[in-house]
Order: C-alpha cells, then structure tokens, then sequence
DNA sequence: CGAAATCATATTGCGCGCAATTGAATTTTG
DNA sequence: CAAAATTCAATTGCGCGCAATATGATTTCG
C-alpha cells in the first residue's frame, strides 16, 4: 500500500522522533544546566540546588509543614525528610512537631536562614548574566514550562479541587 | 537615604526574586513532570527515562563511543559507566572494547534496541497528547529551552571549537 | 468508648548526576 | 626508546527523586 506511493509515513514518524528527542534533551538539559550554574554559587553557602528551592519557597511563605512544602515543590517525605534534616543540620531552618497535631512537623527559617535572602539577590544577578536572557523572555519561558508542566501533571494528579470529576466514585 | 523617597528598591529585589523562583520551579518541575509522564510508559519496556534518552541518541547516530554519548547527552562516565551496564543487562545496547585504542568502548544497539524504536513512537503520541501542546508549541519551546542551556553551559565548558578566545594561555 | 481507617512524616532501596579518584592505554617529549 | 603527560572508562561517595513500606497520631464509625 505504502511501496513507492506519495510520501511514505515512515519518515514523518522519524521527524516525531526527532521532535520528541530535541524536547527531552531541551528541558532535560536544561534544568540540569541550571543546576550546574548554581552549584558553584551556592557551594560556598553549603547549600544545594534543591535546598535553594525550599528557602525561595520559604522565603514567600515562612513556617509551613513538611506536606505544604511538598505540594509547593511536587517531593514527596522520601525527598524532602533526609534534604529537611540537611537545612537543619546547616542552621537554615528548624523543625519543629505541631503541639497541636503531633503528626505534623512545622518548618521555620532560622535567623541564618532569612539572612541568606540578602545574598540570594547576588546570586540572582549572576544568574541573570549567565542567562544571556532579557527578564521578560525568562518570564515568558518561565510562564510556558509551568503551563507544560501543569499539562503533564494533570495527567498524574487526582484533580486537586479542580473539575468534580466522577462523582459516582465510591 | 532610601527612608521614604520615590520606590525604594527593595521591592524590585523581591520582584526579581520571585521571578527567580519562576523559572526556577518551572524548569525543575516540568522537568521531574517530564519523567513522571514517561516512567509508567517506559515501565513495561524496563527502561528508565534517562536510558530511553540514551537510546533516543542511538536511534539517531548507532556505534558511539561513551565519550560521544557522554558530549550529547552532556553526561559523564561516572552516570553513564553503570546506566550502560544496565542497559547492556537489559539486552537494549551492547559494549565493546575498541580494538584499535582498548581505551574506548563502543556502544551499539542490538536488535532488541532497535526494535524499541517502533514501540517508541506509539509512547511519543501519548506524551504529545499528554503535553496539550501543538508539535509547532513544543518544537518553538525546545527552541527556547535550548539556547538558554546552551547560554548557561558557555559559562562552564571550554568553548569547543567556538572563539579563539585566549589563545595565550599555556 | 474502642477498633478501623486515614493522615503526616520517616525509612529503605534503587537509579541517576556529579565531583574526585583510580587504572589502564595511548600519545607526547626529552 | 623511556619517562611524563594525556586520554578514556570505571569506581567511590554523597545528595537527590520516587515507589513502597513503616511508624505514630488523629479521625471516623460501629
């Protein structure tokens, strides 16, 4: 059916895959690229990328349990209890159990911690250069990931507070 | 000097950080929303989703040294030495000293990784739907995602036959 | 009230990702 | 040609990231 007739489907697939392969390898190496820039500035603080991101977290809303964070940042306890035992191995931040609900554990900035805030702006600007991108286009890129993002993970979540869905469950 | 004169700049500081925090989680995050979208896909096939970029590269260039592989996924053999032995366990790739220089191995696909090419374009057209995004949205994005990594990475790698640059050094 | 279900956090196991080191092969140099 | 420098791959150690499980604490229900 396909033998020598007009434009055999097999390269349009190949192109997919080419697609598929320069978006993975594009935000894949991305974010590691990110990584590695921050590194050797956050280095000399002791800190990780990943426990950057818990204080920028922190830094817009202070004192929140270890779930809030999580939902904030999509980890998990498996990710987040050992890098939390980190930060405050590092006097960044305390924890401390909820009198009132044992269960939970309440995330603070030490003083150490909100300092870091001051640095950051510095860090922020060395970013900034590395980028080689005006704000506005890191915003707009910033604004179409999370929209991707949020895409593939409705895919994953159970709709918090979203659509009713099916009612009929249960 | 900055008491109550025209906007202090102190609310710019936050502006931009919280605009650091946007690229910031949304990079991270749709990338981590990335590899939760192909893991249950790739699960079946045994695959992780840096060893189905792995075999992307391959479908696209077979018989690579480590090194090559290691300078197109911009990894080291430090992650790829065992994710290459997996892979090689898994009966996907195969690893052989090159008998010419016994210093380098050569990775080459074996007739089970090639095939997983054809099963690869079934999961690419769950992912295109999954994303939400026309292939012209997510080829304009991993355009824009590119040059930023590359942008980032130019401050850490040794500019590969770029510029001259210091062409006094040594 | 008390057993069962639910919830919040912690732990375990495995696979990256990367810096630093090692070991063997090859090239460069004296 | 032999010693030194370089190159390639593998190994080690540590910090994520996530699934699965465990451990208490709290709520729900009988």
């Amino acid at each position: 059916m396909a033998d020598k007739g007009a434009i055999p489907d097999i390269p349009k697939d190949d192109a997919m895959l080419a697609l598929d392969r320069q978006l993975c390898f594009a935000i894949y190496s991305a974010a590691h690229a990110f990584n590695r820039t921050y590194k050797p500035l956050l280095e000399p603080h002791g800190l990780t990328y990943p426990q950057y991101l818990v204080l920028l977290s922190l830094w817009q809303d202070d004192a929140r349990t270890v779930k809030a964070l999580g939902e904030a940042l999509h980890l998990d306890s498996g990710t987040l209890s050992p890098l939390l035992k980190r930060l405050e191995a590092s006097g960044y931040i305390a924890r401390t159990r909820d009198r009132a609900d044992e269960r939970q554990v309440l995330i603070t900035l030490t003083g150490k911690g909100k300092e870091m805030k001051a640095s950051a702006h510095g860090i922020l600007m060395e970013i900034g250069k590395a980028s080689g991108c005006s704000a506005e286009e890191l915003g707009a890129l910033g604004t179409a990931l999370k929209a991707l993002a949020d895409n593939l993970r409705a895919r994953h979540e159970p709709d918090p507070a979203g659509q009713p869905e099916n009612v009929l469950a249960k």
